[in-house]
RNA sequence: GGGCGAAUAGCUCAGCGGGUUCAGAGCGCCUGCUUUACACGCAGGAAGUCGGGGGUUCGAAUCCCUCUUCGCCCACCA
């Protein structure tokens, strides 16, 4: 046996080795791609985190999928470019910077605009690069040298460019409408960032609303009593009968102690409460659609902040609703505080249990208040419709495709975009108002005087949701609006990954902004992934505590445990469920699977020598049938392997790899080319180029899902240059010149052979020592020849079992009981040894009982004519044959049975 | 109120166009192993009426209907 030429530990390193090699792949500059690269591209733009955020397992999940699609493409000789950057998350990270300046008893308004936003660029500049750091952590091969922010100076340009677009193109509006208010966070918020909360119980009150032209009343049934007081009119339906008479009286709104009409309007439900709806048209959606087709007023009576009071925007004069005692209340306050007046002056008629759902704000969780007030608007409907056509015509796809219809559900009820935010960070909307003469535009750039009059200008106040500059990360961080050699290399772009959590807010948008701005798809494929739950299927989140360290993770058992267990636990399109409580069952199979790919490793570098044979060089004859089934079983891998990660399977391709590498490569083949190697003579060449070739290729195989351990292998292996990484590779290619489907099958038989006597030998206790001695003759006397042929082999295997064969080296033959074993296979094992006759006959007795109940079974359904008839002809065929074959099986346990000498 | 997904071994999940890789894997469990790559290992083993019910078919974990339970998305019943 040659000498090591250096001696491995054990045991897997990673800590030891990860920040080494990843260090080798930055130097190497495998992850930048280069535009004027002949190599056909394949581009990802990464979901850019939040500036603010650190990494958790959702980024975990979603960024090792990537790097797994991206390796792989690298391998594959694409111009691999993996476009990485963060998001400078409007709310979110001025509700970080505001809540650290609340610490300091301090509020965004005592600093005031502009020092706050340098407070906000301070913090961002000390930890944006937080998460990105974490990423290369875990492996992570983007191209770093495009890192890009949102809020760049060049991606701000493009943000700009693309507003001003849009309302060059008439598609950007003012709109005065209720919109969806945090009153937490003082902004307006889109529809999809105000989201649904759980149904939660709450109280539908029924108020009385005396008439104010005479005696009586109208009930009205309400679950926000404090928004009476903006009421200007109470609806029923116009086809009901109850209350038709009563459409155009007046009734007086308690409290607010002001007359409203009784109006007629379709849009009320007449079998909700009483059938008569209050209608506050500025502080309700539904309402104000009611109030503007009926001109109503529709006064504020709340601040920003959700405190009672008359506002004087809103669009009416008609103040004074909010009586003193209620002023400046929190508006649940106001409620609590609305209903006791009420009940007090006998106006509530009863209160009835109501569960329904908030909406809440996105990101702090404040129950939404909506509110009317004016907003930039985006007209979608234009922007939907060729990206629905584009869909249409095959330019992209979703995967899974069971997330099509909803998709194709938004897009065709599409609604349009609020983008405007009262917020200070963020891109300022590029719109300008002259004092003097009210000309209102957009500009490229900040005008010093008014286009027309000359006039002082002002800018809107506000920023534009965050959203909308992340729509146009697919192109704008290339260099758009400029015609740069990057965007013409990596627009379009290939794979877009992501969870479903985000389609409508950025996957959706970002079709829309590629189509518009580019005429073109951003990318061909969106790949939906499942979101990383607990073991009680909740969503990880800080706020439930259930949440897994990504990095506590690499730490404890090396980022190639923490990517080998997202990916291999991760079926398409399911969720990825962990238990945060046993970090050692679920990152362990991660760890264990390194360890035994470091083992393996260890083992084979021990028998090579410096120059091993390639594969080609080695005459067909040289090699045995352990060699030729490893070989085809390595091609196999391959092609399987490969079509999978081209379907997106990824835990497929590699629980594939995983399964040839351990219960293939290492738990058959290195076992039976255990006494070649260690024997002297031999051939010895043959079994280290097979042992190489197949090596190599695992490693190759694995690489994009554990590619620290792999590479780190893959450095020791002989022939390799000094300056060759794994990294950059050649993914491999299937060998159908190296696949023999005899021997595959042949050896699989041989498995069975000789797991049949490891069964047999631990079920009677035979002692380690003790060699049980072995026939192994080809069933079938045609057979006999190819069978000789491989004998060697099979006697090799069957010394792992410690089983003696006849004319094996070593193998005495002795007197005992001759018991004759078989498996269904072609090959007979002859055992002699210590074996409880009794047991072995008893179990030998029920075997045949057990065959002989699904004989019957399948002899009824033979000699079923609607079976025979009906059935394909194959399908009969192969039923005949399995009979065939039981029935042998059956005979021949019969004859065991007798050779024992039992009846 | 609509729509979607899931239900298979104690746990997490495969089983992708109905018939030999149809009852599987990993973890856990049980029994043996200091076998000179690996105890993060090796060998062997137990374990499931494939959520309930009905249907289609010669044949269903697989297709259809229905019920139950969980999860998600959408929605202007105040």
């Amino acid at each position: 046996m040659p000498a090591p030429t250096f001696t491995l530990p054990p045991q897997y390193d990673a800590k030891g080795v990860e920040p080494r090699l990843y260090r080798r792949w930055l130097e190497s500059g495998l992850f930048t791609a280069r535009a004027d690269s002949p190599r056909e591209p394949y581009v990802i733009v990464i979901p850019p985190p939040n500036v603010t955020s650190v990494l958790h397992m959702g980024h975990g999940l979603d960024n090792v999928t990537q790097d797994v699609l991206i390796r792989f493409e690298r391998m594959r000789g694409r111009e691999a470019c993996w476009l990485p950057g963060t998001d400078h998350a409007g709310i979110a990270t001025q509700n970080v910077v505001e809540r650290m300046l609340a610490a300091e008893g301090k509020t965004r308004f005592d600093l005031g605009r502009e020092r706050f936003v340098e407070r906000v660029w301070a913090h961002v500049r000390a930890t944006g690069d937080t998460i990105l750091e974490q990423l290369r952590m875990i492996g992570c091969s983007c191209d770093w040298s495009r890192t890009r922010f949102t809020l760049d100076a060049a991606y701000s340009r493009a943000v700009r460019e693309a507003f001003v677009t849009l309302w060059e193109q008439g598609l950007v509006y003012r709109g005065h409408r209720v919109i969806h208010w945090c009153p937490r966070c003082l902004t307006a918020l889109s529809d999809e960032e105000a989201e649904f909360g759980d149904p939660e119980p709450g109280t539908l009150y029924y108020v009385r609303y005396p008439f104010a032209d005479g005696p009586g009343e109208l009930t009205v049934a309400t679950t926000r009593p404090e928004t009476m007081l903006g009421d200007t009119a109470v609806a029923v339906h116009p086809s009901d009968d109850r209350y038709r008479a009563l459409v155009g009286r007046r009734v007086r709104v308690p409290i607010a102690n002001v007359e409203i009409p009784v109006i007629a309007d379709p849009a009320v439900d007449p079998a909700f409460g009483t059938g008569a709806v209050k209608v506050t048209p500025a502080h309700d959606a539904a309402d104000f659609e009611i109030g503007t087709r009926h001109g109503l007023e529709m006064p504020l009576v709340m601040t920003e902040d959700g405190r009672m009071e008359d506002q004087a925007a809103g669009g009416s004069a008609d103040g004074g609703r909010v009586p003193a005692s209620l002023r400046g209340l929190d508006r649940f306050e106001a409620r609590r505080k609305i209903v006791e007046l009420l009940q007090a002056q006998g106006l509530l008629v009863r209160t009835e249990r109501h569960e329904h759902a908030l909406r809440r704000c996105y990101r702090c969780e404040a129950i939404v208040e909506p509110r009317l007030s004016d907003q930039w608007f985006v007209r979608m409907q234009p922007l939907a419709g060729p990206v629905m056509a584009g869909f249409r015509r095959g330019d992209f796809r979703i995967v899974p495709e069971r997330w099509v219809a909803t998709f194709e559900h938004w897009m065709e009820h599409i609604r349009d975009w609020n983008v405007s935010r009262q917020l200070w960070w963020g891109h300022r909307i590029p719109v300008f108002t002259c004092t003097a003469c009210g000309h209102t535009w957009a500009d490229r750039r900040d005008p010093e005087r008014c286009s027309r009059c000359g006039g002082a200008v002002e800018q809107d106040p506000d920023v534009l949701d965050t959203w909308f500059s992340s729509w146009l990360w697919p192109f704008a961080t290339f260099g758009w609006p400029e015609r740069t050699p990057d965007l013409a290399r990596f627009y379009p772009g290939h794979t877009l990954v992501t969870g479903p959590d985000i389609l409508f807010f950025w996957v959706a948008r970002m079709l829309m902004a590629g189509y518009h701005f580019m005429g073109q798809r951003p990318f061909r494929t969106v790949f939906l992934h499942g979101i990383v739950r607990d073991t009680r299927h909740r969503k990880m989140s800080k706020s439930l505590g259930n949440g897994i360290d990504p990095l506590d993770v690499v730490r404890l058992y090396g980022a190639d445990a923490l990517r080998w267990t997202v990916i291999a636990g991760m079926p398409l399109g399911q969720d990825l469920i962990l238990d945060p409580d046993d970090l050692e069952s679920t990152f362990a199979p991660g760890r264990n699977f390194a360890n035994k790919l470091w083992n393996i490793g260890r083992f084979i570098l021990a028998q090579l020598p410096e120059r091993v044979p390639a594969i080609e060089e080695i005459a067909g004859d040289q090699l045995t049938l352990a060699d030729r089934w490893i070989l085809t079983r390595a091609s196999r891998t391959v092609a399987a392997a490969t079509d999978s990660l081209e379907q997106f399977r990824l835990d497929e391709a590699a629980k594939r790899c995983y399964d040839f590498a351990w219960k293939e490569l290492a738990d058959w083949y290195v076992e039976a080319v255990k006494p070649r190697l260690t024997r002297d003579a031999a051939p010895w060449p043959a079994a280290q180029a097979v042992l190489l070739h197949c090596f190599d290729t695992v490693l190759r195989l694995l690489h994009p899902v554990v590619p620290f351990i792999t590479e780190e292998l893959w450095q020791q292996l002989p022939g390799r240059r000094p300056d060759e990484l794994l990294a950059g590779a050649a993914w491999p290619r299937p060998r159908p010149d190296l696949e023999d489907e005899d021997a595959e099958a042949q050896f699989e038989r041989v498995k069975q052979a000789i797991e049949r006597i490891r069964s047999i030998r631990a079920d009677y206790g035979v002692p380690p020592r003790v060699r049980l001695r072995a026939r192994i003759v080809p069933r079938g006397a045609d057979r006999r020849e190819t069978f000789e042929g491989e004998r060697e082999t099979i006697v090799r295997l069957a010394a792992l079992s410690e089983l003696a064969l006849d004319g094996a080296p070593g193998a005495t033959p002795g007197p005992g009981a001759h018991a004759v074993f078989g498996d269904a296979s072609e090959v007979f094992v002859a055992l002699e040894g210590a074996i409880d006759l009794g047991r072995e006959c008893r179990r030998l007795a029920e075997e045949i009982a057990r065959l002989d109940r699904q004989l019957a079974a399948l002899g009824a359904k033979l000699t079923n004519p609607n079976f025979v008839t009906r059935a394909p002809a194959d399908v009969v065929a192969r039923e005949r044959e399995k009979e065939r074959t039981w029935r042998e099986q059956r005979d021949l346990l019969a004859g065991k049975l007798q050779a024992l000498g039992c009846s």
